[in-house]
DNA sequence: CGTAGGTGTTAGTCTATACTAATTCGAGGA
DNA sequence: TCCTCGAATTAGTATAGACTAACACCTACG
């Protein structure tokens, strides 16, 4: 008997599956993930990232640049994207079906992504009716590897005046996101913005069509990305 | 700064909890379990279950007799239970809310038992009614750790002319489990046991109340578990 | 235009878990 | 009683993935 050749494409692990989607992140805006970035991102070492970047480039997951960071090849993205699904599917459903709330879903989702066959998740698109947004705002990928690239704005850097549709909410922190829930700020909502303090100061809005107003800080303003309605 | 003590408790990791669980299974009838059984129910070589076994018994979650066997001790036997109702757990809400049936269950149980919360759990448990039984039959062990003892017979051994229910189906064979549940054995179903063929022969029954005729053979006869109800 | 400080990589180690090959144990038959 | 053979263990190796310490690279500032 041969000495058992290695398996061409073995299932890729959790560290793996994490890493990708790490990545996918850090470039998303087109340019290169930085070292750093991935660690940090990851709560690991640099260097562990140098030992999973050389491991990920050597299966063609990855292009690395020495010096200078790492994107996803095509069948990296592939990958990142159907965890991303996984991730989305599963806070949706975690929130829809079981009493879940919006801060506390993400760390569920984190453990879950890697353990789900893509039967499941199909099983629980389905009972969610095929969605395409998950609790946070987030576009859901499809099954074939499309996700929506959306024109957002953040709160914190758009002009007086503006009518703007909330769409996505972009932290994990539960405290933060508790905090948006409480004031109303979730996705889907509407308002405009009345003004904003010079020298990185809060952002104030009217919430539509109530006028109920609202101070936004510099931080969090950040983190409402909006989409433009117009004036 | 200290150089870091090891963590007293760490999480158990996936191969710990099988361990466990896989122990649990092959000395509940009060024994040892065997080294060579633990590794073919894992499907890993003997010298893999000596190495595991080691390193569970100087954690404390086993006893070891070399040369005889282990047993849980009961902080091993207080993880293997509660493994065990997650497992059972996901099987019953996969199969009463996402429509799966009782012979895919296992597998994705099987990956999903050691990435979901003890939050989880208890709101899959109560979205299903706090249920007592799996798909399969099996209990399902409390949160505190109990589990229900039942006193089963193998249909197999069931004298002529006892009235049975069958209760528990003692495989997670798909292809076995479809065939049972196509012949209408499923737990619950009350039968009463009409002939055995002899030298190992096959078991015929009559299912009641509709006196429907089915030929059990001996390999699938020892699979069916039922409670006596009398003559 | 040359270097200092930060970023990235290499070197070396550790743990968990698996494997194969070699060895040892022990219980049942001669 | 003793031997044999299957079961169990030990010895040695491999892989994934993490860490710290040490070194290399790049660039922006002086
Ligand atoms: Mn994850
Ligand atoms: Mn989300
Ligand atoms: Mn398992
Ligand atoms: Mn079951």
């Amino acid at each position: 008997m041969q000495p058992a050749l290695r398996d061409p494409n073995p299932p890729l692990t959790r560290s793996v599956e994490d890493y990708l989607k790490a990545i996918y992140h850090l470039s998303s805006q087109g340019g290169f993930a930085a070292t750093s970035d991935i660690a940090a991102m990851l709560d690991v070492a640099p260097p562990s990232v140098s030992g999973m970047v050389k491991r990920l480039s050597e299966t063609g997951l990855i292009e690395h640049v020495p010096y200078r960071g790492v994107q996803l090849t095509s069948q990296g993205r592939r990958a990142a994207l159907r965890m991303i699904r996984r991730h989305r599917v599963l806070e949706l459903y975690l929130t829809q079906h079981l009493g879940y709330d919006w801060g506390n879903v993400h760390a569920e989702a984190e453990r879950l992504e890697h353990a789900v066959s893509d039967d499941l998740i199909e099983r629980m698109a389905n009972a969610l009716g095929q969605p395409q947004y998950d609790p946070h705002g987030d576009p859901i990928p499809t099954a074939a590897g499309d996700i929506e690239e959306a024109e957002l704005v953040a709160l914190g850097e758009a002009p007086i005046g503006t009518k703007l549709e909330l769409r996505q909410v972009g932290t994990q922190d539960p405290a933060r996101l508790h905090y948006f829930a409480e004031q109303g700020l979730t996705p889907g909502v509407l308002l405009t913005v009345s003004e904003r303090q010079p020298f990185n100061g809060p952002t104030t809005i009217a919430l539509v069509p109530s006028g109920d107003p609202r101070v936004v800080g510099r931080e969090l303003a950040q983190l409402l990305w909006c989409r433009a309605l117009g004036t």
